[in-house]
DNA sequence: CGGATCGTTGATCAACTTCAACGGTCGTGG
DNA sequence: CCACGACCGTTGAAGTTGATCAACGATCCG
């Protein structure tokens, strides 16, 4: 096996515009463009290198952001320690601690880049006044977190119904270029399995 | 260990009218009175007796219901004829299969009320003229998804972090009052055992 | 080059399931 | 109102799934 990453990384100036998060709104919601330059002038372009934190539990989430390269884990330690992971994000996804963003709570959640990811950023205040200025922000962030709801209604039925090994089926199935992208511990700590059990069933899969 | 309710059931007289929408609507945005009979104007109460499904999978879920009085599961069949149930709904909860209702498609879920259960329900084309006229209910609905999509998450993570044993032992903390209304066989397909391992924890917690 | 982390393997152990059996309760038809 | 059948919760034995621990070579990165 493999493991050398294909998706050719473009340089910075590349894909620190906007395009694709147009295409994403667009795709969701009618919106005059006026209204979409309303939106995109209060996003702010990051960098985040290969495992730098962008959150850590317990800290205020200031920001969330649309994945415009790299992939991102969102994750937590239970109460020994262990890590699980709640989520991966690339291209083309929102992601963040909402629940701390949107609250001003505390985060629940840790957030660490898995490569080296270009994003667009929105602060609290830009977001509560894009919801209080764009209609179709509302609309769209509605759809968001309904579509989230729908994935995690999947996630949790995955998890009642099927076996560690029906789950990295599916897994491969639903992701398939994610396996080349990140390492298998993280795979294993999304799955709700061990590293070495993981392991085990690559080998009995194989055959 | 007595199963008897102590609740008493209200009449249906008592239970058809609508304070308690108008109170979990005031709850989360403020409303003039006026929107709030636009919404109250649209709902229609239904009844149905303990055991009746409200939903079966692969039907068209017409309608979203907001519970006044009983109690409902919401579960599906796995691809070898276990049920899991996702969720139970109690007084002052919405339930329904959301993606069903809003993308039209056929349902994924069986709900089946576990009591007899007084609902108030909005039909699709309500649904979708409540959220072109009234702004305050595309808040509403807003706020609902986000905070379902918050306790997905807590209920994805519980699963991921904890043990048989305190998954149960967290949902006894959550939801107190439930298991002296629904049986353990309910419990346990929430829960992602088997009814005799719940009942050997029980065994095991009750010392 | 060197240390840390990663994926793998194998042995042992814990968590949970499966199957079968039994008494209790509930709802239903007579 | 009773009798019956169906379903429920419980128990126990045996089996499966997945965790834990320890060890080892490979790889990545400084």
């Amino acid at each position: 096996m493999i493991w050398r990453r294909t998706d050719p990384v473009r340089s910075i100036s590349d894909i620190s515009n906007v395009e694709a998060l147009i295409r994403h709104i667009k795709n969701l919601v009618p919106i005059p463009d006026g209204h979409l330059s309303l939106i995109t002038g209060r996003c702010r372009a990051q960098y985040f290198p290969k495992k730098a934190h962008l959150l850590h539990q317990e800290e205020f989430a200031k920001q969330v952001h649309f994945i415009l390269q790299g992939c991102v884990r969102t994750y937590v330690f239970d109460y020994n320690g262990v890590e699980h992971t709640l989520s991966f994000s690339m291209e083309d996804y929102w992601f963040g601690d909402l629940q701390s963003f949107i609250r001003n709570t505390p985060a629940s959640f840790n957030i660490q880049a898995l490569e080296d990811t270009h994003v667009l950023s929105i602060s609290q205040r830009d977001w509560e006044e894009l919801l209080a200025e764009v209609p179709e922000f509302v609309s769209y962030t509605r759809i968001l977190f309904r579509n989230t709801m729908f994935s995690h209604e999947n996630r949790i039925l995955q998890g009642l119904s099927y076996t560690a090994e029906e789950r990295y089926r599916r897994f491969l199935a639903a992701y398939p270029t994610l396996p080349q992208r990140i390492s298998q511990k993280h795979i294993a700590s999304y799955l709700g399995i061990t590293p070495e059990f993981l392991s085990m069933l690559r080998k009995k899969i194989k055959g």
